[in-house]
DNA sequence: AGCAATTCCCAAAGCGCTTTCAATTCAGAC
DNA sequence: GTCTGAATTGAAAGCGCTTTGGGAATTGCT
């Protein structure tokens, strides 16, 4: 059943009925709740395709999301920022159009979507320190919003935690727990929330006249192997730290996996805070690993992104968006006083 | 830049400059060298809209992800998943849709996307013992592929892992150990996989006259937490297990969790064998937590059922596709004779 | 009653492609 | 030379919708 047959069965014409479905004024109540019980009756649904045609819009968004050359790991966390937003846009009538890309294809992808038309707007997630995914973006003059900052912020619109205060936050907290050896199992620092992180973990340091110690910090992927190995080695030395900073709860469940094996009790022997996503299957809550957090709910900041990118997308030319949100720290079971 | 304009910029007709661009054997081959250089100098894109108005094809493919109501979780393998199949569409030309709803929402979903014709068929995962998105699916005549199987399976395309065959080995390898006293912390049996796998575990007991005993099975949804509490309640028991079977490395987490709570060593005082979808961020290997393990690559089915979808899209009255992949055993260090 | 302003509806022109059908050219066959 | 058929190219008709620019009927105002 298309608007022709529709508009035939009904002795109208295509316009009207295209204005009736669709909320114009210029359409008598009466007609329009003919029309309406109409196209129920039909089960009538307007082709997609032509409408995108007609209008000239998509209604649709793009995600690009990009796994890093040697591991090939998908970031776990897109899945539930993906739901987030794509709650959003199920309500708002958009599409999400994915891609999963190598990271060096990621620019590509974006000219792509510009050139054929496909998406009104994209969503950057996971930034770096320098990304030249914003300078192409800017370029092509689409509507785009980024999860976390990049550069100079001030040019596009964003959305992010306060990365650096949640981790000065969490180190000055490990201090006054009277912690002086804090290890940071960071992720990759080339991302910008981990230099934004690691540089609150400094300040917090030296604000305390503790220089920070190389030694005691690493960054990488974000997996549960990773926090393992960085801290096996960092607690199998003479000078091993009493506390861990750790930047993800995948790779924190590595990290007290290290502790653990080597007798070590959580919260007596060692302490852990690690940065929460409030990812859905690996809740940190009363009956679960309860581990001290910085948290900040991906899912939600995948909601607000969506919300904020559909209404740039209806008013190009409002005045960008910056929208900082705080984590919260939520003391657990996993950090106590220094031994 | 659009057709029209390159068209006229080369002096030729429309007609010409889409056959050069699309392949069409009727243009001869100056010509179609002198449109592709255009072209390219013009960073000529067709018009996706446009195109699939014309072609009535989406070149999209939907995938419609559930969470279920009361946890809200979106499991994680999902993007594992995705990324496989993202591969192919990208090296396809096709695009991927993404819809994540609540449980309920899924039909509706799926019809739309047949009613207005966005996508050119649908990727099933998950599914359910009996789950209707299958008739509603074959109802609306929308190519699809089901990733995993469900109640009649000869009509309609699956590719699926040998789930029950699997436990059933696992099982048998940790009675060959001397274990009697194995639990099984499963998925939900609401899901096709877990209840295949609840069979298989049972027919492993079974045939060696070992009773399955209700006390030692769980199933519920694959999150750390449950494993940590499942495992934790049957350890505090007088007459507690050896051994525990587990459907998701991250259960299985939670379960080593619970015995390294008790003091129990992996291996020795305790054995784990879990399912291992092969996660990018929870790698199972030599350096990481190496469960002994069931394991199949989630991505590799990705890739696979995108391959399989598009060659249906492309020949829908081909014979239905049926292809079952054997899980491999791995042995880690998690498993030994039984104490 | 006469006029302008509404109200409601329609025909037709796009949107930017693909594809059918027809036209033209040219080589080779007679 | 004429005819046939292959090789190239184009004009135009869609694809199914939205939207512009009228027009007829109705209403409100003087």
């Amino acid at each position: 059943m298309n608007l022709r047959e529709l508009a035939a069965s009904l002795g109208l014409s295509q316009t009207t009925v295209s204005r009736a479905l669709n909320g114009y004024p210029e359409v008598s109540p009466e007609t329009r709740l003919r029309v309406e019980a109409a196209a129920r009756a039909a089960n009538y649904q307007p082709n997609s395709r032509a409408r995108r045609l007609a209008t000239g819009r998509a209604m649709t968004i793009g995600h690009v999301i990009t796994h890093t050359g040697e591991t090939e790991m998908v970031n776990p966390i897109f899945a539930d920022f993906l739901a987030g937003a794509g709650e959003v846009y199920a309500r708002e009538g958009y599409d999400l159009l994915l891609s999963i890309v190598h990271e060096g294809a990621a620019e590509r992808a974006y000219r792509q979507m510009a050139a054929n038309g496909s998406v009104d707007g994209v969503m950057v997630q996971g930034p770096r320190v320098e990304d030249p995914r914003i300078g192409v973006l800017q370029e092509l003059g689409l509507p785009f919003l980024v999860h976390g900052r990049t550069g100079d912020s001030a040019g596009y619109n964003w959305l992010d935690i306060a990365n650096l205060r949640a981790f000065r936050r969490a180190t000055e907290f490990l201090l006054d727990l009277g912690h002086r050896r804090i290890a940071l199992i960071n992720g990759q620092e080339a991302m910008d929330f981990a230099a934004r992180r690691r540089r609150g973990y400094e300040e917090a340091l030296r604000a305390r006249g503790i220089a920070p110690d190389p030694a005691l910090m690493s960054a990488d992927v974000m997996t549960e192997g990773y926090g393992h190995r960085a801290a096996a080695n960092l607690l199998d030395r003479s000078n091993a730290p009493t506390a861990f900073l750790v930047s993800s709860v995948i790779s924190a469940i590595g990290v007290r996996q290290a502790a653990i094996e080597r007798g070590l009790h959580l919260g007596r022997d060692i302490s852990i805070i690690t940065h929460d996503d409030v990812l859905s299957y690996l809740n940190n809550d009363a009956e679960g690993p309860a581990f001290t957090a910085t948290r900040s709910s991906i899912r939600a900041a995948g909601r607000r992104c969506a919300e904020i990118l559909i209404e740039r997308i209806k008013h190009p030319d409002a005045p960008f968006v910056h929208e900082l949100w705080e984590a919260e720290l939520m003391v657990g079971r996993s950090t106590g006083p220094a031994p």
